[in-house]
DNA sequence: GGTGGCCAGATTTTT
DNA sequence: TCTGGCCACC
């Protein structure tokens, strides 16, 4: 098995004797090593399923490590192996210790739009833009381990110092709803393992080797959280690569692959530098555009792909002359070559700039796909079911109650809300409880005090179900009883019903055969009630699983979105300075060279997701403000190795008319042969 | 005074 | 595409 790595990959799966590092290059095999390790630890090293741990940062990377491994280790029992995200795990630790934190084990996870109502409400204001930056300060409060009173001491700004305060305000606000938000998922458990010595060595106990994929992107609190969990054994192995940290202004620190070093004085280093995806001349751009940025490891990758094709960078009259002349090579070359749509990918910096190329594949016929786009969660209708499963796990989550309440409507008006919301927080209770108070009940009419009981009884006999009946069955007497189909038939046309009826019916469907005891890559899981399922849902996708095979369509999709990704042919368009680096990192790399560094590594991105051909295209002229802008190409094209790029139709070029002369024969050539067949 | 429609402008995004 | 702002109309 190990004899198909090569010697780095080797020496980075038989590594045992404390911390490694690898680092790990585009495209050299680092999940390859995780999976090869997780089986040598198990096969090889004699440490069972359950004291190992691979952590992730998206569920779509566990979900393929967990295939995998389950893939390489057929027929083995890797029963209790954990492949999660930080923050499930994080959810797992705080389920298993919450009451020692003054929280019920099922609390409520609240997402982003949730927390975002919270802040609405405590800044007592609907400025989106204020609310935005107070929301974002919080977090990277958080993802630092900064709680309100660090918080407010630090604050020098006056501004920031109010955010402290709505910082603090913010959490006294979870803690009554019972509720948690996702940067609490890490930052908690680390609080925890702070305050309790106990739960720390059980923890360390239960995972005796972690495996941390995408070690470049954890943030402070991550990083604490490992550090705890290995303890002073240092049992783990961390996979990054310092060339592609794109997200630093989410919170991720580089500087966390520095501190490795730091931390622990016998880490070791492995560096996997051979790349099995792109062909020389690609490499030799993404080394030579990185080599701009300052380096904590050297490192450069090489490959035996042989030469391949030259770089084309081209220079577009407008944004429409853009998008027609990557339509033209792609079918081209699609042509020529009798590749798939699904060789080809048009990536760039920011979503609009995928608009143009979306209307253009569509007069042209060719099918693409479109990264990003609202997650499935986030659509209203399961937001409202979402909303009875958070209520029935935990009452005291207000957010739910009022969503649940008002949705469908239930003769549970504003004022019955606003009395209700009023008693609750005089007398510090939840609004389910304070349904319940006679001084709350005295104070609202008969037929509003009905409604009102009615609701919250129904959820009591619900919260009974869910712990007795299988998910499926309580789930479809709860849309029986709320009548939510004749809810979205009522308040919507029939189309859009329709379909958010259908969403209603996967969600239905999804959640009560992950409520079944099954077994999945070898993996068995134990049969879950709803109570189990609900805290869960927050944080997966639905997604997961769905394997109707990738359709043949060109990929669009931003770079940072890319990250993970390769293609065949990659067409990276809007390469401007203003873009790509983007206006917003020019102007604070004045002051501070790491935006533009960032912004560089997202172009090495970029170009490493490319195997045999790569096409770069930037505009001269761009529309802004209404009128006509010049463009200047971005500083990183000229960053590439002159021998190994060819320009097409731009300054750089003395040759540039012939070589517009050369592509219109050849596209002329083509058509004859179009128009043959 | 409130709402609806049209035009212009746009970091990046996961959990 | 999605959002926000502004103007016009009711």
């Amino acid at each position: 098995m190990l004899n198909s790595l090569n010697a780095p990959q080797r020496d980075a799966v038989k590594y045992l004797d404390g911390p490694l590092l690898v680092l790990a290059g585009a495209g050299s095999g680092k999940t390859r090593v995780i999976t090869q390790k997780i089986s040598y630890l198990i096969d090889e090293a004699g440490y069972s399923p359950k004291e190992i741990a691979a952590i992730t940062f998206t569920n779509k990377a566990a979900r393929e490590m967990q295939e995998r491994v389950g893939k390489l280790m057929v027929g083995k029992n890797i029963k209790g192996l954990t492949i999660a995200t930080f923050h499930s795990l994080g959810l797992q630790m705080l389920r298993a210790e919450a009451s020692l934190l003054g929280y019920k084990p099922q609390f409520s996870i609240l997402d982003s739009s949730d927390s975002f109502k919270i802040l609405a409400d405590i800044l007592a204001t609907t400025d989106k833009q204020l609310l935005r930056k107070t929301q974002s300060q919080i977090s990277h409060w958080k993802n630092g381990f900064v709680n309100p009173d660090q918080a407010k001491a630090t604050a020098e700004e006056e501004l920031t110092h109010a955010a402290a305060k709505v910082y603090q305000l913010y959490q006294q606000t979870l803690k009554a709803y019972q509720a948690v938000d996702f940067d609490d998922l890490i930052k908690l458990p680390v609080e925890l393992f702070d305050e309790h010595e106990a739960a720390l060595n059980k923890w360390q106990r239960k995972l005796q080797y972690l495996l941390i994929d995408e070690y470049q992107d954890t943030n402070a609190c991550q990083y604490k959280l490992v550090k705890m969990l290995t303890g002073v054994r240092g049992q783990f192995t961390a996979v990054g690569d310092d060339d592609q940290a794109i997200y630093g202004w989410r919170g991720a620190d580089v500087e966390n692959l520095r501190q490795l070093t730091e931390d622990f004085s016998k880490l070791k280093v492995i560096k996997l530098e051979q790349n099995y995806r792109s062909t020389i001349r690609i490499l030799r751009g993404a080394n030579a555009v990185i080599a701009n940025n300052p380096k904590l490891f050297e490192k450069k990758l090489w490959s035996d792909l042989g030469t391949g094709d030259l770089i084309q960078v081209s220079a577009c009259m407008s944004e429409e002359a853009e998008a027609e002349s990557v339509i033209m090579k792609l079918q081209a070359h699609k042509f020529e070559n009798r590749t798939k749509f699904l060789d080809y990918a048009i990536l760039y910096r920011g979503n609009h700039q995928a608009r143009i190329f979306e209307q253009y594949l569509r007069n042209h016929k060719i099918p693409y796909t479109i990264s990003g786009g609202q997650s499935f969660f986030d659509k209203a209708e399961i937001k409202d079911l979402i909303s009875y499963l958070r209520l029935v796990a935990n009452e005291d989550d207000d957010p739910a109650f009022i969503r649940a309440a008002t949705t469908p409507k239930k003769g549970i008006g504003n004022t019955t809300l606003e009395r209700l919301g009023e008693f609750a927080s005089l007398h510090k209770i939840s609004l389910f409880a304070a349904a319940f108070e006679g001084d709350f009940q005295n104070d609202v009419g008969n037929k509003q005090l009905e409604d009102l009981l009615n609701f919250c009884t129904y959820i009591q006999k619900i919260q009974e179900c869910a712990v007795r009946d299988p998910a499926g069955e309580v789930l479809n007497d709860l849309l029986t009883t709320i009548q939510y189909e004749a809810f979205l038939y009522d308040s919507d046309e029939p189309r859009a019903a329709e379909s958010k009826w259908k969403n209603v019916l996967d969600f239905i469907g999804w959640l009560t055969k992950k409520g079944e005891a099954s077994t999945e890559f070898g993996n068995e899981t134990d049969g879950k009630n709803l109570l189990e399922l609900t805290q869960m849902v927050s944080l997966m996708s639905m997604l997961e699983g769905r394997e109707d095979g990738e359709p043949d369509a060109v990929k669009l999709s931003t770079l940072h979105a890319a990250k993970g990704l390769e293609f065949g042919h990659v067409f990276l368009i809007g390469v401007e300075e203003g873009i790509l680096p983007h206006r917003e990192s020019i102007d604070l790399g004045v002051t501070d060279p790491t935006k533009i560094e960032e912004e560089r590594r997202l172009m090495y991105v970029g170009i490493t997701r490319a195997q045999k051909s790569l096409n770069i295209s930037w505009c001269k002229k761009r529309k802004r403000a209404g009128e006509m802008q010049m463009c200047e190409p971005s500083r990183f094209i000229a960053e590439l190795p002159k021998d190994d790029v060819r320009h097409f139709g731009n300054p750089f070029n003395k040759d540039a008319e012939a070589s517009k002369e050369f592509g219109k024969s050849k596209m002329a050539n083509i058509r004859a042969m179009l128009n043959n067949n």
